[in-house]
DNA sequence: CAGAATCACTGAATCGATTCATAGCCCGCG
DNA sequence: CGCGGGCTATGAATCGATTCAGTGATTCTG
């Protein structure tokens, strides 16, 4: 059933290794055992077996992303930023989910290195790098996405949040709002604690400004329902004038939230931008203003610096840590 | 660098059969010698390589999903729910983008079966099953993905487009509307000529109502868009007072292109609905009315098709072939 | 025209985990 | 004491593509 480049070479009166340079140096052999042996494939229908190519090669020609949740359409955008880059490079792209649990981040790992991947883009969950580190020493590289490396070991591309999220509460702040409110978490993602303390920062060169934290247990739509619930159920004296998502699916979700409950309009009760700037925020009920991110970007150039990356080579910090700047987008949900 | 199976043979004082049972039978072997094993493969560092495990299996642990657009929440909701059941049975998924187009699911398949996997999911492009017929021959197992297959030869999970076209027709018809458009393509694929002809049939039993196609080149928002500009650009008098849309993310293009133009009303003038359902439909500037498909289900399901699949035993029709029914779901964009 | 260079091709060795026939050991039972 | 049977461990053979030193044959060069 199995049909081997044994079989090809004996069908097509060659020795394997002919068959092998047909496979992936044609130019080296003449245009009638060419002839001969394609015609032997197409006849058998032998398929390569990559498993035994890549046992060979000691590498596989795979790269593997690992990204805290898929359905955000902003990782998504990530992932197809990385696929397109790679296909140039005759690389293929793995993707895997963490929903952001650090088990998971830690079990797909594992598994990129069982297919000895040719290297990883990660959005690590949390700020532990030793496993990272471990591949890093076993000969496979990583790029951090997302995420800025403090850690010269490793290079990273990554969107200022501190910036976005000063943007972001500048501009409500602008809008003459100053009880400010922050959703979003776990705490613990980089992404999330380094735009509150960006809004915090803007917070606090504006007089009589406060910001509010409270904490979602993930960043999507239904965390943002149910942190709208906890603003619905106050008194209207002491809810936010303005509300900072973490992501645009928590702001999607505080949005449909905040309008079910009938008392609260968007923009004028209370004003509301998210992050991401992802497809689906221009088209909500009301369109959300949003912090945009080339998520497209991200991707391409991860998949750049993984390829640029001698796995021992320590030196060029400089140009390996790529820090894209985030753009403030104003639609309705802050108008006026 | 590389640490094999001999090495921790080698340190831990054992053959390298007894490493091998330590890793995939520990029932097998002493505890005492598990424990030196365990130990050696600690200090050692050593990751099973998984391309020569493959080799010498034959086959790999994966399975390959091919689907149009993974940017398509529905698509990604299919995704997740095979990941999830693959995940249970120790299996993992390989996720490809076809982007609707023939080439790339074709050079995504030979590259799925260069790799071996356990089997695929599959949302076809267009009709022609050569390839997955020979990937059956050569012990691939497949499954049709939100297709119905009327060949025996491979399981499929589907919903039922032609009712579902049928409920969104109907459903616009009783709101009294009577000049219906339905906006999506290309009409090669199967969900979209279905969901077309669900509709037809119902225009045709209501006396005086009357159905227009018109066509896009892919399902994305973008397409809605230009859709939505072909319908402003006419008279009032000519535009269809209902829109059916293949897909929620044609649906959401459309309303921001109908909204935009600033004539037109969603859904006084015209009447919208989607189909999938997805998340973001509800959160839309006007929440969208749509067919819903059990999107994580039909991943499972097909995931449990595969496996309780025999790639040669071409009987129990029956209960391979797995039909879904969608399910009307009113919002706001088709009210009154 | 000898010797060098080029070309097309060969086939054994290799990558690393798994398998399986085999061997050694110990225990218990007749 | 001896034999069967249960454990535990062994290590050569295997999967299939690739590599590379080497063989002949042909062409080139001074």
């Amino acid at each position: 059933m199995a049909v081997s480049v044994r079989d090809v070479a004996e069908t097509a009166g060659v020795s394997v290794g002919t068959v092998s340079n047909v496979l992936n140096r044609p130019d080296k052999v003449s245009s009638a055992t060419v002839a001969r042996v394609q015609d032997a494939i197409d006849r058998l229908g032998f398929v390569r077996n990559d498993a035994a190519r890549q046992l060979r090669a000691g590498r596989s020609r795979t790269i593997g992303l690992v990204v805290l949740d898929l359905h955000n359409p902003f990782f998504s955008e990530v992932a197809r930023g990385a696929e397109e880059r790679a296909e140039r490079e005759g690389l293929s792209v793995l993707v895997a989910n963490t929903d952001e649990k650090q088990a998971r981040e830690a079990a797909h790992l594992d598994l990129f290195e069982e297919q000895r991947v040719a290297g990883v883009l990660v959005t690590p969950t949390g700020d532990d790098l030793r496993r990272l580190r471990r591949m890093r020493d076993h000969g496979i590289p990583a790029v951090l996405v997302d995420r800025e490396s403090q850690d010269s070991a490793f290079a990273s591309v990554a969107v200022d949040d501190l910036e976005g999220g000063r943007l972001a509460a500048e501009h409500l702040l602008q809008l003459g709002r100053r009880r400010l409110m922050f959703a979003g978490g776990p705490i613990s993602l980089r992404q999330v604690s380094d735009r509150l303390e960006g809004a915090q920062r803007a917070v606090a060169e504006c007089p009589g400004a406060t910001i509010e934290f409270v904490g979602t247990e993930a960043l999507t739509v239904e965390d943002g329902r149910r942190a709208a619930k906890r603003i619905t159920a106050r008194d209207a004296a002491t809810r936010p004038d303005a509300v900072f998502a973490a992501n645009d699916l928590i702001a999607l979700g505080l949005l449909q939230g905040l309008l079910q409950s009938g008392e609260i309009r968007v923009p004028d009760d209370v004003a509301l931008i998210g992050y991401d700037d992802i497809d689906f925020a221009a088209a909500a009920v009301v369109p959300l203003s949003s912090i945009r991110q080339p998520a497209q970007l991200i991707g391409a150039t991860a998949v750049e610096l993984l390829l640029g990356l001698d796995v021992d080579a320590e030196s060029d910090g400089a140009r390996r840590h790529v820090v894209y700047r985030p753009e403030l987008v104003v639609r309705a949900s802050t108008a006026g």
